[in-house]
DNA sequence: AAATTAAAAACGAACGTCCGTTTGTGAAGC
DNA sequence: GCTTCACAAACGGACGTTCGTTTTTAATTT
């Protein structure tokens, strides 16, 4: 009854949405015609239809198959923060951060797209209520520190990861999207490095500064060190 | 011989492009179309190109009128901050952004039409070499706070500068372009009072510090109290 | 294993609409 | 009275989508 396999079907369905997604991203949703995709995916106008509804349909696949593979990243690179305020992880953090705008460049311009030619619908959901998900995803970490005594009084830790979660993300969105070429006048490993230490002193007090610089001397945390 | 006086022509262009941004910024680029342009403006299809040779050339116009606003709004910004790592100028500072941010909304929408149709090409300038103009802009300043002793070794001031006005900048853009809705959990003002506090800490060493917070609480008011 | 079959998939022409731009023709201003 | 501005009609093309037909497909029957 049916007659192809949901294999061949999905193969299909990459097919077009990558070539879609390539043509987006270098000149926009409105700009870009069905013609130009069927060119481009190496099948005809009226077959696109068969698989999607309309073109806007096709941009929404696109994002939700996006969507999955960006969570998954994000997910992951949470897991590796064990201490948000320990310098030297809130440095591997910011290389995660980097590594996720330089790989999937495409989504952020898709996210831009979104911003412009759809008021951001299919993008909203992923800055709302973003301290309160680092707030519960940290809990313990944060509530450690609090019970430590290491945190500078007044300063929310979930809003610390808040706002330097999103300072790497905007800093590398910059310079990857917007051609910023270093605008914050040095190179990205230093802008990791001196946002990370700002934002630690910033939110530790002398005692959890202290100690958060102490542990990491004697420690042999990551294979990477030397 | 020219027909319509300098002022008349202005007030035509002015009226045509206000349209234009309008459309551009609620629907995108390409999807708004010169027939819409004139009909918001009150005016003909043909007349437009009695004004501007083709569509994209209204765009360029429009830019190039707002920039022109946007740098004097910007220096306005910057001559208003005589202490950099002030918590009390700081905060004054991102107020300020908030409500550059608030009232030319239509801009920000526009420099990502810019990023995504034209590869940011009018844009580009805006982040390239930022933190040497934030230099050369507080050149005296900093050379205070460096003769002071009160910055924290291995912090440049010009870097810090560059990273608090940039986190604001994205906050706010965030907020006002992506839907954000309070995505730092806590309102605009209190966003502005943690992040100056934060950055302070972060750039100042505790004389430094110390010094910044005397200086400033003339009252028996005090922060530190407890 | 080969032939049959009916539904799904591929296709491209066709549809109606809208696009950016050009052109020609009066109206208005120095 | 010549130049410029305003306008609407017109042009050629491209748009997203539909539609009818042909081809392919995999299960079913020989």
């Amino acid at each position: 009854m049916p007659k192809l396999s949901a294999d061949v079907i999905e193969t299909n369905k990459c097919r077009i949405e990558t070539a879609a997604k390539e043509l987006f991203i270098t000149r926009g949703f409105h700009a870009t015609s069905m013609r130009d995709i069927a060119a481009r995916a190496d099948t005809s106008l009226g077959n696109l239809y068969n698989y999607y509804r309309t073109k806007e349909g096709i941009l929404e696949s696109i994002i939700a198959r996006y969507q999955t593979t960006i969570d998954a990243r994000l997910q992951e690179m949470f897991a590796d923060v064990d201490r948000p305020f320990d310098a030297a992880t809130l440095k591997r953090f910011g290389r995660s951060i980097k590594s996720m705008v330089d790989e999937h460049k495409d989504y952020w311009l898709l996210m831009y797209i979104d911003v412009l030619e759809f008021e951001n619908s299919h993008f909203r959901k992923m800055f709302v209520g973003l301290s309160t998900k680092l707030r519960k995803q940290f809990a313990s970490e944060f509530g450690e520190l609090k019970a430590e005594g290491s945190l500078v009084e007044g300063v929310d830790p979930a809003f610390g990861f808040t706002a330097v979660y999103m300072q790497f993300f905007s800093y590398f969105l910059v310079e990857k999207l917007f051609g910023g070429n270093r605008h914050f006048g040095i190179s990205d490993e230093q802008v990791i490095d001196k946002l990370a230490d700002i934002y630690c002193r910033g939110v530790l007090n002398a005692d959890g500064y202290a100690n958060m610089v102490a542990a990491h001397v004697p420690k042999n945390r990551s294979p990477r060190s030397t």
